[in-house]
DNA sequence: TACCATT
């Protein structure tokens, strides 16, 4: 079987919907049974995580044409697929490109670590001698809960700030103007950070107050985070903790 | 602006 070229045609550009809000469970085929009554689906997918390989609630779905793709905006986004009791969220899918670029662009030159002497590297520093000393001598301190190990093999499902592929960070109370390579600087004194993430609004580009930074060690993130919540950034106080799934309430 | 996810 070959694979035709399709024509490049204003009728059938942009008909890729980028979906969020899945729920775990959802398949690829009832995705495409979802939005088949649209139109005609030429591609589908489903992200999952790396090494758990369940769903991470986000998907795409490429319409033939650009009016299916309109209509089942029109006709899903907002809505509660059959037996879900989320929501979900249907837009047209950003061009692929550009913007993981950008986050690698900010890994290689902003150099995480040895950009931050003062009191952050320092208690870095302090930790991680502290896990030398434990390694090398057993010696267990308030720095290092050691306790959590044993969880940390266990795929970490229901454990917070936990997907899977790393511990998750929430941090609040950023300013508009901040940028993912803040949060490389404060937090990659801490230990191996594998992603940084600053929200945004999608029209004015802003930061809505919040972002999240993956961290590959449970201790490392600990001390990150005893560390950094309550933290004056500029005129803000950062809040700072492992990410919880839930929408927060009162 | 309190919990991401862009093949």
């Amino acid at each position: 079987m070959v694979s035709y070229a399709r024509p490049s045609s204003a009728s059938i550009r942009d008909a890729n919907l980028y979906v969020s809000g899945l729920p775990k469970t959802m398949t690829q085929k009832e995705l495409e049974q979802l939005f088949s009554q649209y139109g005609r689906i030429i591609t589908s997918r489903i992200l999952v995580d790396q090494v758990t390989g369940i769903s991470r609630g986000v998907g795409f779905i490429r319409f033939d044409k650009r009016i299916e793709a309109e209509e089942a905006i029109k006709g899903l986004n907002g809505q509660k697929p059959p037996g879900a009791t989320e929501p979900i969220t249907v837009k047209f899918a950003n061009n692929p490109s550009q913007k993981t670029n950008q986050a690698i662009l900010s890994q290689l030159y902003q150099s995480p670590n040895r950009r931050y002497p003062g009191p952050l590297a320092q208690q870095a520093q302090r930790f991680r001698l502290d896990n030398l000393l434990n390694m090398a001598y057993g010696v267990k301190s308030r720095f290092s809960p050691m306790t959590i190990d044993g969880m940390t093999s266990l795929a970490g499902i229901n454990i917070p700030g936990h997907p899977g592929t790393g511990w998750c960070i929430f941090v609040y109370n950023l300013a508009p103007d901040a940028d993912e390579s803040i949060l490389w600087q404060m937090f990659g004194p801490f230990g191996a950070v594998t992603n940084v993430k600053v929200i945004r609004d999608f029209n004015t580009n802003k930061c809505k107050g919040f972002g999240f930074v993956t961290m590959t060690n449970y201790d490392e993130a600990a001390m990150a985070i005893a560390s950094l919540n309550g933290y004056r950034l500029g005129d803000r106080v950062l809040q700072v903790s492992f990410k919880t799934n839930k929408t927060h309430k009162a």
